[in-house]
DNA sequence: TTTGTACCGTTGTTTAGACAACTAAAATAT
DNA sequence: ATATTTTAGTTGTCTAAACAACGGTACAAA
């Protein structure tokens, strides 16, 4: 039996390293003049792939929930990045759209990102990574009740 | 160079996978009728290894800012598992001390974390899930600046 | 057609992280 | 001995997650 308190690997799980991403990714926008949180990135980064999607699709892909996402594009269209716009023939439906100032963050804010991610992963090779991601997502598939 | 918005790498190191295992004991302890968060019990586990130690010794055990830990320990005293004592020769200073209440946590919280943490690793062997914390310890080291 | 049901999004409340600004006490320097 | 710096903790503001409850809209069954 684990014994749980006693292992970093409690310690990791439980978000120390995702933290630490997150504050170096915060503090790399800040630090470029980019006026923008990780959860926001995360979202635009959904729609510069595909735009106009539902906020319920924004929901799945970022895996957030409902109340969560309401008001991570309240932010976003507080910066003009995104705008709601009703569908006309489902008027449950909000569609996104992508600003043009949210289409022009892509470039540079992508650069930011990969910045961090390259520094993240620095000396750590292809395989060791592919072997964590597989048991990081095992971890997920377990806990997916 | 790595395609950011492409890899899964990325939504992991985000805080996808804390997130779930910090859902999972939420609920977990919810379902056992323990009125406790992940962070509170984060902080109560160092106090379980050594009580009445100081603020500052808690922000340094679990990564936490001031503010936070000011905060996670304002909660606990609501909840009756901690008291703030403030130190006699060092004024600045809080000792936290363990109520009964605090103490009594232990066991039963512990065997619920780590219900949760082997229903997490199921399947995981020590020698992959000791890669792991390795690339993941390596990552936080990469972004220690 | 009306009723029920499923779905989309919002609001309210609590907990928490990040950051800046602040108070008070102790330690160090001059 | 006084002034400066360091340390401990608090407060305020913004962002965000979890959960419950709610209002509208669409759709299907009775």
């Amino acid at each position: 039996m684990l014994k749980v308190q006693d292992n970093e690997i409690f310690d990791i799980l439980t978000g120390r390293v995702s933290g630490v991403i997150n504050r170096s990714l915060l503090r790399a926008f800040a630090a470029q003049g980019v006026d923008i949180t990780t959860e926001q990135w995360s979202v635009l980064a959904c729609l510069w792939k595909k735009d106009k999607i539902t906020q319920q699709a924004l929901c799945d892909l970022t895996r957030k929930d409902k109340p969560s996402m309401t008001r991570l594009i309240d932010n976003l269209e507080r910066h003009h990045l995104v705008v709601r716009v009703s569908d006309a023939s489902d008027r449950r439906i909000n569609l996104i759209h992508l600003t043009e100032l949210g289409a022009e963050m892509q470039e540079k804010t992508t650069r930011i990102v990969e910045g961090v991610v390259n520094k993240a992963l620095d000396g750590i090779s292809d395989e060791e990574l592919a072997r964590s991601r597989e048991v990081l997502l095992h971890i997920m598939k377990n806990l997916d009740s």
